[in-house]
RNA sequence: GCGAAAGUGGCGGAAUUGGCAGACGCACCAGACUUAGGAUCUGGCGGGGCAACCCAUGGGGGUUCGAGUCCCCCCUUUCGCACCA
């Protein structure tokens, strides 16, 4: 049994140990009792009526795949949106800021496979589990309006949406070759196409199939999309430019040659076709087949200069000459051949150009020469027309194609300097000349106009003359969304053996996806493989029908998911329009780059065609859009296999949810990659203990003076609160726009370095308790969006009872943060000799004087003659001597 | 090939408008303290030189009283696009 001076000895060990505690910042402790209490408080990060008196703010971070972890980029990206959300509502906004889960997608379907689970189940415990992250990160997301795109709830409205779009002509179905990916076993948007390998799986080459797919009409608003980039004033140009090629506009003419009869060939000529180099004259007893030939170019004025016409291996025109020359056959089928292989190698790009002579030639309409007719293996069906007039003097493929074949080289334009006069023996060395600003020569009635007049007036003549006209090329496809797989959102269209196809009744809708599907590796949808779900009756004539079997592209989930946020349980409609109308556009969108093309193309899409429906009145989703950097580490891109991969988890169990965000926002300006550093996070832990001991020690102070702080006061105190304000005016600006919150988390450890230095004069009494309360509230504020877990409790200890999410955020006084006394440079020659000191409203004479007495620059300018002196105000002074 | 961004100590980065280059942090060095804790506190920390001073922002030129910042040429890295007619 213990004796009584035992017992107390261990009480006063304990309580000891309990002060310790107390003196010791324990992330752990202070971010548990927290999270409790945020937990338990559903209405914190409410909304308010939309009929509120505060400016709205909408923030949203753009939402994550449920794949089961949160990485170390999905924290960088929340704690940039989270710090922008907890400022807005000190500023008194009306902030909404959700969170929710992209939840369609293959990964859940590979996990079934693996794991045996189904994926439903998969991606519901991954939510789960990520959810319990965000929780503890401290994020402050009202999951009240979350959204998960795998629940009917949510994608009945895709099906909706699919119908609406369906009804206007926007989905419509064909078949076409698409893009597949053996390993993903589906169909691949173009947009999820890199180097002609699937996105998922980079060594993997897509194979082209021809299939019956669903289409959405993007390239109706291929204009408006175009133009209204304009508009996104606060979208990083980067993305803006990616867009813009993306859509890829580009102006020029469409010219039909016509094909030669090649049963009425002239006499005399047949040498000169034999292999197809030669360009033949204009004659009169030449015939036409009426097969014509469109070509589309951008440079209409180099015409004259065209001396073959090049033919995509895949055109309609190829398959009916190969049909009738067995050599041929073979010559294009060898050519499409090489360009699997070069695909299969992975480089497209640098194939070399290759081709074939058809055996055919084809009149220009402009002076009735007669061009070769070739196949190109570096001619694209999809773009333009599939066709091109080759024209090698002024085209860099089309000069290395001639050189390679032999064909004739035609000068038809000259730089504006050369004049008319040169010969073309001179121009040699200038080939391939592309210049815009050149003029026409050997154009017939075109020659010595500028070459961007000719464009105009040659297009309108063809229009005139019946083979052309000026037309504008879009490199922007349609979307196709449909996939072969099982875990996306049902199609709702059903085929009909009387009817044809048939949409879904809106009534009937969701067309739910069952749960107990079979995953196989086998190609097609797995729900083909469901009589139940597949058989159906024809909402039209009662007959049999059978129902759509393939998946939406989950791109489609994404593309409106963030109007849903704004109205998250409606079951009558996507959302109610005037909720829409109030929150959107969202005032600022947080989120990678590697979504500029695909996800923020589609839902500008997606906008327009809601607009026009009636449902939304904006324009454009995204009012300001940012793109965080990744994360790297040891300068490498994370990843399982480079073994180099930060678990978040460990982190906050090591250093807590504050140090981890605040070492995110620290360590690197927001929009550059940040290279992650674990020392890092232990230095930004160590400062946020600084922050915690200094609070603790003079918590009591604030708590006994939180009144005014009477005058005068002392040099010290002004000078605590002279950095003070500067801090808050710094970081205040800050968040206006500049985002550099590194340097704002900088500025905070300045401060603190300023107090734990002042503690001397302090302890002294030389600053008042009211100075000092002062200084701790505005300090736990400054940290409130970068550590909010710390800045609770500070706030708690410091006697404070309102709500710190929702307290104001400091204001910076000018008066105070204005500097006395400022240190001035002063050079000679530009070179730094001395530093004055002065006051700060010095004016020139002034300032000019106190350099010009300083000891150090007096005797390094004796005998010197002065030739000027420069005296930047508040800045510098520089003094020129020879 | 085309387009964009970037290049600053041993490292991450700062310098917002042409005005003291290297804030803040990491690592490191020296010291103090200790309840030995991923402690804490104090000081140092671009290079050369005893110093005065000199050199230094990828390289070279230029504009300017003054350049990391503006202009020209070149090099390197990253990203995007890539046979788009």
């Amino acid at each position: 049994m213990a004796t009584k001076e035992q017992t107390e000895a261990a009480a006063q060990a304990a309580s000891g140990e309990a002060a310790a505690l107390e003196a010791r910042y324990d992330p752990a402790t202070i971010e548990a009792k927290w999270q409790a209490r945020w937990d338990a408080q559903p209405d914190l990060y409410a909304t308010e009526p939309l009929t509120s008196a505060k400016p709205k703010y909408y923030v949203l971070g753009m939402l994550p795949y449920p794949s089961g972890q949160l990485h170390i980029g999905h924290v960088r990206n929340y704690s940039i949106d989270d710090a922008l959300a907890r400022y807005m509502w000190m500023q008194g906004s009306n902030v909404l800021h959700p969170m929710g889960w992209d939840a369609f997608g293959l990964p859940a379907e590979n996990a079934a496979l693996k794991n045996n689970t189904p994926p439903k189940q998969w991606t519901l415990n991954n939510i789960a589990a990520m959810k319990r992250q965000m929780r503890r990160l401290g994020l402050a997301y009202d999951w009240r309006y979350e959204i998960t795109t795998c629940l009917p709830e949510y994608y009945r409205w895709n099906q909706w949406f699919f119908l609406k779009m369906y009804e206007r002509g926007l989905a419509y179905r064909k078949k076409s070759k698409v893009n597949w990916c053996p390993q993903c076993a589906t169909v691949l948007a173009n947009e999820q196409v890199v180097n002609g390998c699937c996105w998922r799986h980079e060594e993997q080459p897509v194979e082209q199939r021809d299939l019956e797919q669903w289409f959405l009409r993007i390239t109706n608003y291929e204009q408006e999309l175009l133009d209204d980039l304009a508009k996104l004033e606060g979208w990083p140009e980067k993305v803006r430019t990616m867009q813009r090629n993306w859509i890829g506009r580009s102006e020029g003419a469409e010219i039909q040659f016509e094909l030669e009869d090649a049963s009425a060939v002239p006499e005399g000529e047949e040498k000169a076709r034999k292999t197809g180099t030669a360009l033949l004259p204009a004659r009169e007893d030449v015939k036409g087949s009426g097969k014509k030939i469109a070509v589309f170019t951008t440079r209409v004025d180099t015409i004259y200069g065209a001396t073959s016409l090049q033919l995509a291996p895949e055109h309609p025109l190829v398959k009916e000459m190969t049909a009738a020359d067995a050599g041929l056959s073979d010559a294009v089928a060898a050519l499409l051949d090489q360009q699997r292989k070069a695909r299969e190698q992975g480089d497209v790009g640098a194939i070399e150009k290759h081709g074939v002579y058809t055996g055919h030639y084809a009149i220009n309409p402009f002076n009735g020469e007669r061009l070769p007719v070739w196949v190109g293996n570096y001619i694209l069906l999809d773009y333009g027309t599939g066709a091109i007039m080759s024209v090698p003097a002024h085209d860099d493929r089309d000069y290395d194609f001639a050189k390679k074949y032999g064909l004739e080289i035609k000068v038809v334009i000259l730089p504006r300097s050369h004049g008319k006069a040169a010969a073309d023996g001179e121009l040699e060395p200038l080939l391939p000349f592309t210049g815009e600003d050149s003029l026409l020569i050997n154009s017939g009635e075109f020659s010595s106009l500028g070459c961007v007049e000719a464009q105009h007036k040659m297009a309108a003549y063809a229009e005139e003359h019946g083979f052309g006209k000026a037309t504008v090329t879009y490199r922007l496809k349609d979307w196709g969304v449909s996939r072969q797989r099982y875990w996306g959102t049902p199609i709702p269209m059903l085929y009909c053996g009387n009817c044809g196809i048939v949409p879904v009744p809106e009534s009937e809708l969701p067309v739910l996806l069952p749960d107990n599907v079979e995953i196989t590796q086998l190609g097609g949808s797995p729900l083909a493989r469901m009589p139940e779900f597949v058989n159906t009756t024809c909402p039209k004539c009662g007959g049999k029908a059978l129902r759509e079997t393939d998946t939406m592209d989950t791109f489609v989930d994404s593309s409106w998911y963030f109007y849903r946020y704004t109205d998250a349980h409606n079951d009558k409609a996507p959302f109610a329009t005037e909720t829409v109308a109030y929150w959107f556009p969202i005032d600022q969108y947080i989120g990678g780059v590697e979504h500029a093309i695909l996800h923020l193309i589609y839902s500008r899409f997606w906008t327009k065609v809601m607009r026009d429906l009636g449902l939304v009145r904006n324009d454009e989703p995204v009012e300001r859009l940012f793109t965080q950097g990744m994360v790297i580490r040891n300068g490498a891109k994370m990843s399982k296999s480079k073994g180099n991969v930060v678990s978040p988890d460990e982190m906050i169990a090591t250093f807590g949810a504050d140090a981890a965000r605040m070492y995110s926002l620290f360590a690197a300006p927001p929009d550059r990659d940040l290279d992650w550093q674990e020392d890092g996070v232990a230095g930004v832990s160590r400062f946020l203990g600084r922050v915690y001991r200094f609070a603790m020690k003079y918590a009591d102070r604030a708590k006994a003076d939180a009144g005014a702080h009477g005058a005068p006061l002392s040099p010290e105190s002004q000078a605590l609160l002279r950095k003070l304000h500067q801090t808050i005016r710094k970081i205040t600006e800050d968040f206006a726009g500049r985002w550099h919150f590194n340097t704002d988390i900088a500025a905070i450890m300045e401060l603190v370095n300023m107090l734990t230095a002042a503690e001397p004069a302090i302890n002294a009494g030389k600053v008042p308790d009211a100075v000092v309360a002062d200084i701790l509230r505005s300090l736990t504020l400054l940290l409130a969006p970068f550590a909010p877990y710390l800045a609770f409790e500070l706030w708690e200890r410091i006697g404070e009872k309102s709500v710190l999410l929702r307290a104001p955020w400091p204001k910076f006084d000018e008066a105070l943060a204005r500097e006395e006394q400022i240190e001035i440079p002063v050079q000679i020659n530009g070179k730094l000799r001395a530093v004055v000191r002065v006051s700060a409203d010095a004016d020139e004479d002034t300032v000019r004087e106190a350099a010009l007495k300083d000891e150090k620059i007096a005797a390094l300018i004796a005998g010197k003659e002065i030739a000027r002196i420069i005296v930047v105000p508040r800045k510098l002074i520089n003094i020129v001597v020879k």
